[in-house]
DNA sequence: GTCTATACCTGGATAGAC
DNA sequence: GTCTATCCAGGTATAGAC
């Protein structure tokens, strides 16, 4: 793998201090400091504070979007997709929690990258309720509504990058088979 | 009812701009211009930004605290004790859905009150867990990882405050319904 | 209860030396 | 690539008049 960059460092770094106190209210000393140089060094490598966020948070958002196209090319049902899409976000949160949290706590400190953020968004859950609205349709999905439905897979999973660095050493694996098992079988006995 | 102090609308206010931006992206200055006032005016009835954000929060935890309380002298078993949980969470969405926001994604900014904060969620995940675990051990409850299932059932209910404005004037007997159909029940026909 | 004026501090960002 | 020094806009909050 090729070494960091100083400016992927910085990202990095940035995207962890984001996660733990939200865009706002990190300065540029704070990561100044905490990469253990002065604020004014920093423009060295990026142009400002805003391009950092876009950096991050754009970068994920891709990737939902790319990820989500592999799912709904394959030739997979109802049930099929909605666990490749819970894989997908315990991947991405595995690996990107920090990034995560940017994206979906400081997405509306995006500037020039707003609206193309939204758009990514809008279509991925256009993508997802279709999914859920076709395997209803076909009588493999329960006939429940499917905005609920969406909304509830979507919290947890948008939410698992607050929660996977609790159980440590996370078998993907695992926990993509307990969230499919209670997303999806519900935990009637 | 009462005719709302100057001070309570302030702090409704607030938690409205909260709710957009963040705690620390919304100055005293959009504070006092949402009000149609100057930002000196405003502490002739507050203390301090800090003290409008422990007004909003504390006053939603401990709501959840005591409903939380209720539920578990109750003379209930686990998946109703579910479902009240799930009662719970929509009405408090419905109602204070601004302090919501503020109380899941600004609690971080808590200064003095901060570990009393930690304290009540601590406890209220503590009871969560409890009886989902007792629901398990009498079989009432499917045989799964249990911080799975808590924290899955947490993170929609958490994100109602998100989505519940979109759904227009929610019936909340139907949307409390609808979630324990999907949360309790799965989507497996 | 609200205003003007202002104190004081911290924010993002740049210039120019090393 | 990092530093010191600095700019200036904007942050919270107070004093005192009306």
């Amino acid at each position: 793998m090729k070494k960091e960059t100083r400016k992927q460092e910085i990202v990095r770094i940035a995207a962890k201090l984001f996660k733990s106190k939200g865009y706002s209210a990190v300065t540029m000393r704070d990561l100044a400091t905490a990469m253990g140089i002065k604020a004014a060094s920093l423009y060295n490598h990026i142009d400002s504070k805003q391009a950092i966020l876009q950096d991050i948070i754009i970068d994920i958002a891709e990737d939902f979007t790319s990820g989500m196209q592999t799912i709904i090319v394959g030739n997979t049902n109802s049930i099929e997709r909605l666990e490749q899409i819970i894989q997908l976000h315990v991947r991405i949160a595995v690996d990107s929690a920090d990034n995560l949290a940017a994206l979906n706590s400081d997405w509306m400190h995006l500037e020039n990258k707003l609206e193309y953020y939204l758009k990514l968004r809008q279509d991925y859950e256009n993508n997802f309720r279709k999914i859920i609205e076709t395997g209803i349709l076909n009588r493999e999905i329960a006939s429940v509504d499917p905005d609920v439905l969406m909304f509830s897979m979507l919290s947890t999973l948008r939410s698992l990058y607050l929660w996977i660095p609790k159980k440590g050493d996370v078998k993907l694996d695992e926990l993509s088979y307990s969230l499919s098992q209670i997303l999806i079988s519900g935990i009637n006995i």
